[in-house]
DNA sequence: GATCCTGATTGACTTAAGTCAAGCGAAGCT
DNA sequence: AGCTTCGCTTGACTTAAGTCAATCAGGATC
């Protein structure tokens, strides 16, 4: 890795709130990889060999079993992923895939293991986030057991919508099939949806989408502070 | 607590390599507590004032949304429950009932931060108790969304099966309700399922399971390691 | 421009699962 | 005993979602 970017890596939220000297350490045997997209970067079932964190781009993570395939989260920049995995020396339970041409830090099992024993702060920081994760799977799973493909999609526009400055109108940060898995539909499904939608005055023009009637739109998502809650 | 309690408490799972001193703090303003069957232990939404830990009994975490219940995992006991809402002081995410009359260890909110904050060997548990339960909960996601009813209701029974001795017969260890809603079905289609498991030799009596041809049964599962695996 | 893709949409149909209602049977109560 | 209650089962039906196939639109390529 070149010392301008030790520096980039340092500001990464992963890294907030732990001593400098570890995060060195860390960094010393990491790679910063630039994958294309499409490519697969790690298997299920495989060991766990470094903990992968995003630096630029988007990375799909994904399931198979028999001839079907789920996606079961999608992370952005700042995320890490397969942290549980990497910190107790387990077989991934995901795969992951660069939806877009990404920059990966990938830094080796060994020396996180190294800072999670070590450094107390680290212990906190990887504490932390492993109870985000989790807080968030299980939010996940109520959204999938709880509600109807269509409510997933609604809370998913009202969510994205708030997420980029709440103008009613954004563009699909990726393919509409990606999203379709991410909801747990099938493409067909998901285009259906969107026309249902129609009804509520949502507007779907290609790669972009318009709500017009926010209103209207949450009342039939009833979003819900302990499944969507992206703070809590 | 009485004393001879707290010889027990120390016991537990949960507290297995954590330093003596910092056990005695948490357990010090700790409380046993012995609740019904069928009792709300904690609701969804409320803020996290106790960390529970499962001593005797059973007990169902689950969820409501609008008009729609589903049960997102049963605690045995050794488990302990939203450890993560507790620890960064946030808002449960599920509710728990005692599925039978059940005693629970109800450590203070404040006493399990203090100690994460302080020991790192506790911060050490903590992490690893997240991780499991994140991990666990990922299955339980690639289950629900991979699997189909009658899958997944096969995979439960060998699991189940296995971790029992592997007789290839067992009682049920709670209503069947309970585990259509732990399944994610309604309790009719669990009762239809187990009809259409007869074909695979499988024969249902009141409270009691016989398994007649686990090969024929598990080439319906089809079981994976990374999503029923109890260990990894 | 013509051609291939690939992703998205639409229609027709199948399948899985939920719902409603009735009936059964064991446990518990008076 | 007679009764109720509750959990479970079964049947008939509805609804949500998946599947298969045809079509269409936009980008790339040559």
């Amino acid at each position: 890795m070149r010392s301008q970017d030790f520096e980039e890596m340092r500001r990464i939220r992963f890294f907030r709130n732990v001593e400098a000297g570890q995060v060195e350490a860390m960094l010393r045997g990491a790679f910063l990889q630039r994958f294309p997209a499409h490519v697969e970067l790690i298997h299920t079932g495989e060991p766990a060999d470094f903990l992968h964190v995003v630096v630029e781009g988007t990375v799909e993570m994904f399931s198979s079993h028999r001839d079907r395939e789920t996606t079961l989260g999608v992370a952005s920049p700042g995320d890490s992923f397969i942290l549980a995995a990497v910190l107790f020396d387990r077989p991934y339970l995901q795969s992951a895939r660069a939806l877009v041409g990404s920059r990966i830090l990938m830094v080796p099992a060994d020396s996180v293991r190294q800072a999670f024993a070590t450094d107390p702060g680290f212990a906190r920081v990887v504490a932390e986030n492993l109870a985000l994760a989790y807080r968030g799977v299980i939010k996940e799973l109520k959204n999938q057991k709880l509600r109807s493909g269509l409510e997933r999609l609604a809370n998913w526009l009202l969510t994205h919508d708030a997420e980029n400055g709440s103008h009613g109108r954004f563009e699909f940060p990726f393919d509409k099939k990606v999203l379709a898995a991410r909801l747990g539909m099938a493409p067909e499904v998901l285009s259906r949806s969107f026309a249902a939608l129609g009804a509520y005055h949502v507007v779907v023009q290609g790669p972009t989408v318009v709500i017009h009637d926010a209103a209207a739109l949450r009342k039939l998502a009833q979003p819900c502070a302990t499944i969507d809650g992206t703070s809590l």
